[in-house]
DNA sequence: TTTTCCACTTGATGTAGATCAATTTATTTC
DNA sequence: GAAATAAATTGATCTACATCAAGTGGAAAA
């Protein structure tokens, strides 16, 4: 279940074998049930979490109780609430596993010393943040510019690999629309 | 000019004067017109900037030829395009001046000196980038979960400082929405 | 001053997506 | 494998926001 971690890690960095123990020292694991919580709103968040096995969403819920999709998570994607571990505040957040989820665990300051100690390491993690801003950012573009029908041609070509074992509904949350026009797009992209 | 960006470090962190004076070495001052770009697409953006005066935007132009504003800067905040710096590559966002503006830039070398030589530079910098990507991830939240017209009231309450200098236009291509549709939200709030 | 030009408003109408309600189709669960 | 539960579809209607078109007011230009 680990060896998922160690594989990511060498295909991306180069460790001695020293630094490979070192990680693999202060990793924890840890499997999640369906619809069980990683995080819940009001908790404050401890860790960098990276998903080994499954799929997870992190989600807000709104004062009507309508839960908001903000990301979803699955094999080889790093999780969590970066405000929450930064500030050490509650978090306005709530992750939990979509399938039966595997993950590995790093406490912050474990996290920390791994960056200080393996520049490599602090430089992946570096990239991942950026590109993850990226991502962010050209998001932000689309929901001020697209049509739903855009936003979900845009959601399925860009997460191909995963998108079929996402709800529908789910994915109308991510887009900001309602399972119900979400169906209707499908019929509409069906039928051309 | 350079004074705005001293005070700026010097409320954030405590430099020896050889630092500050590294810093102010490599340091580029611009001035810039209302409507003169600092980026435009297709070129690829070579700096860090910060904003000493005046205010400007970050947009991006769809295939329909419309601008979708996509960031807001002013005095004491940074801007640029941190995809197009990091690959190297093409941008594909404009940033240009709303009113007449003086920036400092920071070559991508020298600031990553800059960094290396002074940790806390590079901390302040860090700083600044979680709280970005914090910004960013609220605002896609608010992009699925909220009305124009919440948007637009979270809007001028965040940026109470500088909303009134921003013409309505913009801040309606900011919210996704037509500037007829925020005129509409604006009467109706002024009726309440 | 008058002209020009934007920024903004207002009205009439159109449309994408929401809402509500009823089925149908899949998944779990026992 | 039937019953129960959840996920997805479909139809009718409603609403928020867009579009198109005119008109107003205020600042810059001449």
């Amino acid at each position: 279940m680990y060896d998922t971690f160690q594989q990511y890690l060498d295909s991306k960095i180069t460790l001695t074998s020293d630094e490979k123990e070192l990680i693999r020292s202060v990793s924890i694991l840890k499997k999640l049930r369906k619809k069980q919580y990683l995080l819940q709103e009001g908790d404050v968040w401890k860790y960098h979490a990276f998903i080994t096995k499954g799929c997870m969403r992190t989600y807000a819920v709104d004062d009507k109780g309508i839960e908001h999709i903000i990301y979803f998570g699955v094999e080889n994607w790093w999780i969590g609430d970066r405000e929450s571990l930064l500030n050490q505040t509650p978090s306005r957040l709530n992750i939990d596993a979509i399938e039966d989820v595997e993950v590995v665990l790093f406490t912050a300051p474990n996290f920390d010393m791994l960056c200080a100690k393996i520049p490599d390491f602090r430089d992946m993690i570096q990239a991942i943040i950026s590109k993850s801003f990226n991502v962010n950012q050209t998001r932000i573009l689309a929901s001020i510019s697209k049509s739903a029908e855009e936003k979900y041609l845009d959601f399925i070509q860009k997460y191909a690999d995963f998108a079929m074992r996402i709800p529908q509904a789910m994915i109308a949350s991510y887009l900001g629309i309602k399972p119900e026009t979400l169906s209707r797009i499908r019929n509409g992209i069906a039928k051309k």
